[in-house]
DNA sequence: GTCTATAGTGCGATAGAC
DNA sequence: GTCTATCGCACTATAGAC
């Protein structure tokens, strides 16, 4: 038998996910989640450099993944093209993981401190999208307005999909956001 | 002689500011804050519920002022339009204070703890811009889309205007990011 | 570990506007 | 008289210095 299981990361996730749904985020030790996951709580730290971090670690590969995805559209394809892209790629990420985001968000709201916490998240996501976007040449001061909005795509669109009934997939349901946005204009008088 | 002079509050911030660029938010104390303002230190605890708030508070006018707008704009002005609206009400209540908002900037900028509170505020704003916005029939969705997209306008645009030489006033900053916004349609393929 | 400075609270008293 | 903004002081909690 191994001496341990691998997954260590998965499982420190999941057990963490529990425990804050059944005692409160504030309730719940380091120590009784990572007995829960079979390991020791220094391995926990291993993982993760503190507690709330369990809960936003998932999200890094989120800005990897939609700045990698910017950076190989097409030459061609417009910021916004290139934009609808990135949130494919985002949707691809997180799209497979509905109940677990849906967990995670009561988690969150729930709590104070984590919400402060997860406000950090969209805004260096917009910060390395835009740099993505000046990659492309697009101006600084469009790549700034189409970042900020691709995320507010984003977490709308997440919001919606999180507490819909999920007929429809995440990577649909920003595609309609995105949609929806740029169906805004024409320019008011 | 009166035994304290009016606008208390408005010393206050204006002390607060002038500390916090001289030697850095951490290093300036309530106290001191007070006493450039003539007043004491309990007095500031009765404006301002902390010491960071000082900073903050007179942002709350803001969301108040714009929801207004909102509310106050035509029965039958889209959802862009009433915002748009909104917006003016926005440049029109901090327009005047370039110098002003540009030395709050470099102070947060300059301080983490200051930087999470500053997030805080557009989405709280967002919300209430949402709310509003159903309070005129809008459909939740494209309520919460607008609003989100409006405080994105309003985000970009001031630092736009912020940063700027300032030959345009905030309102034409922001109506021109709100422009731009809307002309980013069509949709891609 | 102790000591100190600071943030922040509670409450009674006071001065002036109304 | 009420109402509001202030002061003054005693207090707790905590973060950092030592």
């Amino acid at each position: 038998m191994a001496r341990w299981q691998p997954g260590a990361d998965g499982r420190l996730r999941e057990a963490a996910l529990t425990l804050f749904l059944e005692r409160g985020y504030e309730h719940t030790t380091v120590a009784e989640i990572a007995e829960q996951a079979g390991v020791t709580a220094r391995t926990f730290f291993r993982h993760f450099p503190d507690k709330r971090e369990v809960l936003f670690s998932g999200v890094e590969p989120l800005g990897t993944g939609m700045a990698e995805a910017l950076t190989a559209a097409p030459a061609d394809a417009t910021p916004v093209e290139a934009v609808a892209l990135a949130l494919d790629a985002a949707a691809a990420l997180i799209g497979g993981r509905r109940d677990q985001s849906r967990r995670r968000q009561v988690v969150i709201d729930a709590n104070l401190e984590l919400q402060e916490r997860e406000l950090v998240k969209p805004a260096t996501l917009a910060s390395a999208l835009a740099a993505a976007l000046r990659d492309r040449a697009v101006p600084e001061g469009e790549a700034r307005l189409v970042a900020e909005s691709a995320v507010t795509v984003l977490r709308v669109g997440f919001d919606r999909w999180v507490s819909s009934s999920g007929r429809q997939g995440l990577a649909g349901t920003l595609r309609q956001v995105l949609t929806q946005l740029l169906a805004l204009g024409p320019r008011p008088s």
